[in-house]
DNA sequence: ACTTTATTTTGATAAGTATCGAATTAAATT
DNA sequence: AATTTAATTCGATACTTATCAAAATAAAGT
């Protein structure tokens, strides 16, 4: 939540009607609150609490003049804006701080006991490679196994452990000797 | 409020850290709802509800694909926005339906009692102004007006009418000839 | 046809916020 | 200094909306 806290106060303070409205007048001419009030049919204390979030996103300023306090576009914070909130890195940043491994964590959790075995394995495939890149994580990097020792290690998942062999290096997330002498898990 | 409502509702579609992230998200990538959901760690019925608002401003839309309908990102549609949303002719339709006359009808009515006649001068210029421009009115357009006349219509307003009349004629609102002999409502 | 799974819809609830009125502050004229 | 006027702040209220749980749909595999 570095600067996508400014995208998502820039847009809140844009979707208010009567926001919008203050926006467009002032795209005109400078207004005081009290103008602005009467222009909406609002009391000045409503106004003024838009316009306090107007200025605190940019889009406008005050002058003192005389009485009042004439508010004023920030023309040149909009055009900014309008370039830069929705450029490529800007939207990609809202969702900078999602766990990208949340999926594979909830359906690793949902399909395994408090032990850590397996219910079932996963039919649909989505699911099934959440699952199994969990479970390749019971092998070390480097290390060689042969099928008897694989199948022990498999078996504290679930019972078919042949499944699960096949599915692993279907995945490509274990390799094996053609002649199946050995397996290891892929880098 | 013909389409300055499509500015508001874009908005209020963007005005949310969910919606935002997950706009963030389908930027880099489809998702379905239950990914989206374990990834924002919220409901899918949340989740869904959240697409339906993308889908309805035309940011995102779906496809049915094996059991789940993915979500995925109008990037034009993005681009076509983000070019138009701040343009000018946008920004000044959100206040295109303001009365723009109701300052000056909100300052008449403070000050006239309902007999129609003035509780005080304003003081201040802007409100005298629209003071003014109210009182003219009670003068006919391409008509004259002998300045016994004039001070006999402005007694309804108020009865100081040489102040009245000098400043409707200061303010350019009434004419008169050089030598008193005559006023007119200026066109 | 039946079952499983994902999605959508529907209420209900809780959190957020727009609005107002009253009190306070600020500024200018008398 | 005192008074008027505009703006802001504060507290309360009403309205909106994000969220969830449960029920209803939809879609696919058995």
């Amino acid at each position: 939540m570095t600067e996508n806290t400014e995208l998502l106060t820039m847009f809140k303070a844009l979707a208010d009607a009567n926001r919008l409205k203050i926006v467009g007048l002032l795209a005109g001419q400078p207004y005081s609150v009290e103008e602005l009030a009467a222009l909406l049919g609002l009391k000045a204390s409503t106004v003024s609490h838009h316009l306090a979030r107007l200025v605190k996103v940019g889009l406008v300023n005050a002058r003192a003049e005389g009485y009042y306090s004439v508010y004023q576009l920030d023309k040149s914070a909009l055009e900014t804006m309008s370039r830069s909130l929705f450029s490529p890195e800007k939207i990609t940043s809202t969702a900078e701080d999602v766990d990208l491994d949340a999926y594979d964590h909830k359906v690793v959790a949902d399909y395994t006991r408090r032990d850590g075995s397996l219910k079932t394995i996963p039919a649909q495939r989505k699911k099934l490679d959440a699952v199994l890149r969990h479970v390749v994580q019971a092998f070390e990097t480097g290390k060689h196994y042969n099928e008897k020792r694989v199948n022990e290690i498999l078996s504290a998942y679930h019972e078919d452990t042949a499944s699960l062999r096949r599915e692993l290096v279907g995945a490509g997330l274990m390799k094996r000797e053609r002649d199946g002498s050995a397996y290891w898990r892929a880098e």
